[in-house]
RNA sequence: GCUAAUGUGGCUCAGCCGGUAGAGCAGUUGAUUCGUAAUCAACAGGUCGUGGGUUCGAGUCCCACCAUUAGCUCCA
C-alpha cells in the first residue's frame, strides 16, 4: 500500500498548493493509504474538499491555542463551513470576547509557525474513552459513545493537543500562511435552545496573505451594501425603536413598492389567478379551528374585542378558507387560484430581527389554490414556473429544499404522506435538484421552500410552494364532483416573493441600490448647470413627468 | 429568548485618567454659475437611548430597562 502522496508523486501531480486527496470521490488525508491502484486525484485549495480541509485544521489550531491559554475550557466540535471555520468551547460560567480574540490569534501564530504534524491514530472504545476521561473531556466521550459500533475512532494530535476527530487534515498546519478569528458568539450545544450555551469562535483561514485580505475586503464591499444602509441613505424605508420590527416605508419605497405589486398582478391574472382581501383581525375560534391557536400561538398577536379573543392574522389561510366556503364550487370551476397580498403579523424574538429581511409584519404575496388530488401536480409545475419566472426577472440564483413533516403537526400519516409524494412526484418530474430538510414542513403540511442569496451569501427563503391536506378537512370544504356528490378539495398555499419586504431588502443588495430602470424610485435627475438653463430644465422635467418618467429636479 | 458588543445633532463619527458637548456631510440664508460626488460665508440644529444610583460634579463610573448589530435558536 501506498499513500495518497506517494501516488500523486509518482503521477507528478504533487506541489506546493496540493492540500489533501481525493479517493474514488472520498476525502482524504495525504499521508493515509490508499489500495493499489486507485484513482487519487489531487486537492487544492480551489477544490471544496481542499478548503474543508485546510479550514478544519485550522479549527484544531484553534482549539490548541484555546486549550492552551483556558486549560479548563471544554472541547466540543469544530467543523468546517461554507466559509470558514469555527469551534465550540464550553467555558463554563466564562464568556468568549472580542478582546480575547487577539490573544488567541497570538497563540495560534506560534503553533503555526512550530509548524506540527497533524498525526491520525485509532483507539478502541474503551481506551479512546479513558483518553479522553484523563485529558478532562467530557464532551468527546459523549461523541465517542455515538460513533457506531464496528466504526472507526479516530484522534488527531497536533503538538500536545489531541482531539477526537474523523479528519481528514492537512499534513501539517503550517501551510495555514494566513488567518483570522472573525467573531465569538454563543451557540447552542446540538444546536438546541434547550441546551446549554457554548462558547463558538469563528474565524477565516487561507494558503496567502493576499486570498486574506481579499477576503476581508469582500466583507466591507459587501457591508455597503446592506439594505438598512442603502435604504436609509435613498430614503426608501427604515425601523425605528418605537415599532421594533416594524418597519416604515417612505415615497420613494412606496414607489418599488407598488411596482412590484403591479408586476405581480399583472402576472397573475395571466396565470389565471384572482385577487381577494381578508381581515387582519379574526376571531379566536377561527384559529382554533385552523390549528393556529394550539400550534402558533407564541407568535400571535391577541387582543380583545367585546369580551371576545379575537388574534391578528400570522398567516392569510384560515381567511382564504372562509372566503371559498361563501359558495359552493363545482369542480369545474377548479382549481380555484386565489390570491391575496396579505399584511400578516409575527412575534419573532427580538434576536431575530434584521432589517426588511426578519420583521414582525409583512405582507405576504400569497396564493391558496383549491385543486381535485389528481390536479396537484400540474398546479405545483404551474406554481414553479411562476416562481422561476419571476426569480430569472431579476437575476437571482436560488436553491431548493423539500420540508417533512414536524414533530409538532396536525393531521393523518396518509394525508402527509400523500402530500410529500406529490410534492416530491414535482420536483422529480420537473428534474429539479433540491435538498430535503426532514422535519421542517409547517404544522398543516410539507412544503418547498425557494432560497435566494444575500450579499455576502446568506440565503434568505423567499417562495415557498406548501401542500395541505388538513386544513381543508378541518374547514370541511367541498366542491360538487361529477358524480354530483361532494368530494374534499386539496389546497396548496403558495408566495413567490415570499414577503415583499424581503424581497425589496435582497433587491437592494442585489442591486446595490441601483435598481433597474422599470423600478427605480426616480428615473431621470434632471441637472441645471447654470441659471440660464433653469426654464429649459423646468420644461424638459415638465414634459418628461407628462409622459410618465419619474423624474426629480 | 440566549451569548457578546454598541447606543452622542437627519447621516457618519470625535470626546483622554469624571469638570457640565465638537467635526464633516445634509438643512437654511446669502454670495458664486465655476464641466462631471459635495465653491465660499454665515446661521440653525444635541436635556449625549430611557430610568435610577455613586459623586461637590457624569456623555464619561455602577445597576435596571429599551433598541440596534453579529451569531445561536426560529423563520417569509
Amino acid at each position: 500500500m501506498k499513500t495518497a502522496y506517494e501516488v500523486l508523486k509518482e503521477n507528478g501531480q504533487i506541489s506546493r498548493e496540493v492540500l489533501a486527496a481525493s479517493v474514488y470521490g472520498e476525502l482524504c488525508e495525504l499521508s493515509a493509504e490508499v489500495p493499489d491502484g486507485a484513482e487519487v486525484k489531487p486537492l487544492t485549495f480551489e477544490d471544496e474538499g481542499g478548503k474543508k480541509v485546510f479550514w478544519h485544521t485550522s479549527s484544531h489550531v484553534l482549539a490548541a491555542a484555546v486549550k492552551r491559554l483556558y486549560p479548563d475550557v471544554k472541547l466540543t466540535i469544530g467543523p468546517a463551513i461554507g466559509n470558514g471555520f469555527y469551534y465550540d468551547f464550553d467555558a463554563g460560567d466564562m464568556s468568549f470576547t472580542p478582546d480575547m480574540l487577539d490573544k488567541i490569534e497570538a497563540e495560534m501564530k506560534k503553533i503555526i509557525r512550530d509548524n506540527p504534524r497533524e498525526e491520525r491514530f485509532t483507539l478502541p472504545r474503551d481506551e479512546a474513552i479513558k483518553l479522553m476521561e484523563e485529558r478532562g473531556e467530557p464532551y468527546k466521550i459523549l461523541l465517542i459513545e455515538r460513533v457506531p459500533e464496528g466504526e472507526e475512532i479516530s484522534f488527531y494530535r497536533q503538538g500536545e493537543f489531541i482531539d477526537l476527530c474523523a479528519g481528514p487534515h492537512l499534513y501539517s498546519a503550517g501551510a495555514i500562511k494566513a488567518f483570522k478569528l472573525i467573531q465569538c458568539t454563543g451557540a447552542y450545544w446540538e444546536g438546541d435552545s434547550k441546551n446549554k450555551m457554548l462558547q463558538r469562535v469563528y474565524g477565516v483561514s487561507f494558503p496567502e496573505k493576499a486570498m486574506l485580505d481579499e477576503y476581508l475586503n469582500r466583507l466591507e464591499e459587501a457591508k455597503k451594501r446592506d439594505h438598512r444602509k442603502i435604504g436609509r441613505e435613498m430614503d426608501l424605508f427604515d425601523i425605528y425603536e418605537e415599532g421594533p420590527g416594524f418597519p416604515f416605508f417612505f415615497p420613494k419605497g412606496m414607489i418599488i413598492r407598488n411596482l412590484l405589486e403591479d408586476y405581480w398582478r399583472q402576472l397573475h391574472r395571466e396565470a389565471g389567478y384572482e385577487e381577494i382581501k381578508t381581515p387582519i383581525i379574526l376571531s379566536r375560534k377561527l384559529w382554533e379551528t385552523s390549528g393556529h391557536w394550539d400550534h402558533y400561538r407564541e407568535n400571535m398577536y391577541t387582543t380583545v374585542i367585546d369580551d371576545f379573543d379575537f388574534a391578528i392574522k400570522p398567516m392569510n389561510c384560515p381567511g382564504g378558507l372562509l372566503a371559498y366556503k361563501r359558495k359552493l364550487h363545482s369542480y369545474r370551476d377548479l382549481p380555484i387560484r386565489c390570491g391575496e397580498l396579505g399584511l400578516v403579523h409575527r412575534h419573532e424574538l427580538s434576536g431575530a430581527l434584521h432589517g426588511l429581511m426578519r420583521v414582525r409584519c409583512f405582507t405576504q404575496d400569497d396564493a391558496h389554490i383549491f385543486m381535485m388530488p389528481e390536479q396537484i401536480k400540474d398546479e405545483i409545475i404551474g406554481v414553479y414556473k411562476l416562481i422561476d419566472k419571476v426569480y430569472s426577472t431579476f437575476g437571482f440564483k436560488y436553491s431548493i429544499e423539500l420540508s417533512t413533516r414536524p414533530e409538532n403537526s396536525i393531521g393523518t400519516d396518509e394525508a402527509w404522506e400523500q402530500a410529500t409524494n406529490g410534492l416530491k412526484g414535482a420536483l422529480d418530474e420537473l428534474g429539479l435538484t433540491y435538498k430535503i430538510n426532514e422535519g421542517d414542513g409547517a404544522f398543516y403540511g410539507p412544503k418547498i421552500d425557494f432560497h435566494l442569496e444575500d450579499c455576502i451569501r446568506r440565503t434568505w427563503q423567499c417562495g415557498t410552494i406548501q401542500l395541505d391536506m388538513n386544513l381543508p378537512e378541518l374547514f370541511d370544504i367541498t366542491y360538487v364532483g361529477a358524480d354530483n356528490q361532494r368530494h374534499r378539495p386539496v389546497m396548496i398555499h403558495r408566495v413567490v416573493f415570499g414577503s415583499i419586504e424581503r424581497f425589496i431588502a435582497i433587491l437592494t443588495e442585489h442591486f446595490a441600490g441601483a435598481f433597474p430602470l422599470w423600478l427605480a424610485p426616480v428615473q431621470v435627475k434632471v441637472l441645471p448647470i447654470v441659471d440660464a438653463c433653469n426654464e429649459y430644465c423646468d420644461s424638459l422635467a415638465a414634459e418628461l413627468d407628462a409622459a410618465g418618467i419619474r423624474i426629480e429636479k
